[in-house]
DNA sequence: GTCTATAGATTGATAGAC
DNA sequence: GTCTATCAATCTATAGAC
């Protein structure tokens, strides 16, 4: 493995499991075992460090989302029917949880996406928005259209709720800090991906505005 | 105003809008209007600081909540019956987006709180996780109760999903990062919780483990 | 490409005068 | 209680030898 190589992977696995203000580059060359400066010799910057991680990792989970998400509308629009919840809900959220093809240890994988979702620090905020953009719209795009008697506020809601959800799921999952809190509740990714598409069109398919009383 | 007041304050709007490390003291301080020195003397640290913080703020919401959920589970023992699940979640959630005394500006109050559900920083995450956990173990042990038919295992991730989704409707409302996403569904924070509590509901009340075909 | 050495800035904290 | 001045540690980034 080069020198790069080993500097992505050592950043990846920093950046994933204390933030990328809390990862000093000094931390990240010693983990990689390299000289401190070939960062910016290879990089530029720590900037644009985290900018090549999360295009290497994060890219070909959007690219799985985006292409399984263009399948469902193009068949719905060619069939002319509703795109179907569920199955919107596992276009999007299943490939976060890998892709098949995970190399490498998964958690440190999963917990950098996991950060996407969560992440308030605005430096990564704005890479991993800009990545996730296009997976996102089109994501709203169908929700709309599998949920006609919502208003547009609504869904909007309903969208943010499942971000949310599924934000906290991956870190839960994946995340070494949070194994006490799991202890007896060790779960397996695809339950976990069952247990939250079933979640998540409970919620959002609820076509009254309110529910329980009061 | 007093000093230390001043200095509490420019902390509590810092460390919502920026995180805990990207505040210095230097920030804190000129933003109060006091000197530099005057955190260490009146506080003794700045990790004492937030602690001041997340006391003076976070408690009285967690009290609210314990008590209501206390009342809640009171009557459920005497009555002999099910706690309700929406008024439970109503109990957790509303008082998380003010106890009604909110005096100063609501929206940094607010997004210091949503900070506690999804800060990846291990020091803050320790000091808010300390203050949440009364609260947060009651509601499980009432979820369990409300949802007899469910495994322990679904109510824990069920749990968690309505925590990520209650963390990311309170940034999403209060934090200015998001206000271009959020154009023209602003919605005021009785709808949000209104919409919150149906989602929920729907979404941890099934009975069934799966949704869906495949 | 890789190294040492260091610049230049910023951080949290403190000593000591008033 | 409040101030100035400063320490010691940390950070990112770079210059220059090899």
């Amino acid at each position: 493995m080069d020198t790069k190589e080993e500097i992505l992977n050592a950043a990846e696995v920093l950046f994933a499991r204390s933030g990328y203000h809390a990862s000093s580059m000094r931390a990240i060359t010693e983990s990689a075992g390299v000289n401190l400066a070939l960062v910016n010799y290879h990089f530029g910057s720590k900037e644009a460090l985290l900018e090549a991680v999360v295009a290497l990792r994060l890219r070909p989970v959007n690219e799985v989302r985006l292409k399984r998400l263009q399948e469902i509308r193009n068949r719905s629009e060619e069939l002319n029917i509703k795109p179907d919840l569920p199955e919107i809900l596992r276009a999007y959220i299943e490939p976060v949880f890998g892709t098949g093809e995970s190399e490498r240890g998964w958690a440190d994988f999963a917990n950098l996406i996991g950060r996407a979702f969560t992440e308030p620090d605005e430096t990564v905020q704005k890479i991993l928005l800009r990545h996730m953009k296009p997976a996102n719209q089109l994501m709203l795009e169908l929700l709309r259209a599998a949920l006609p008697d919502l208003s547009g506020q609504e869904v909007f809601w309903r969208y943010q709720f499942l971000i949310g959800a599924l934000g906290r799921a991956i870190r839960m999952n994946s995340s070494p800090g949070y194994e006490r809190l799991k202890k007896n509740f060790e779960t397996d990714s695809e339950t976990l991906i069952e247990m939250l598409v079933s979640f998540a069109s409970a919620g959002m398919g609820k076509t009254e505005g309110r529910v329980g009383r009061r």
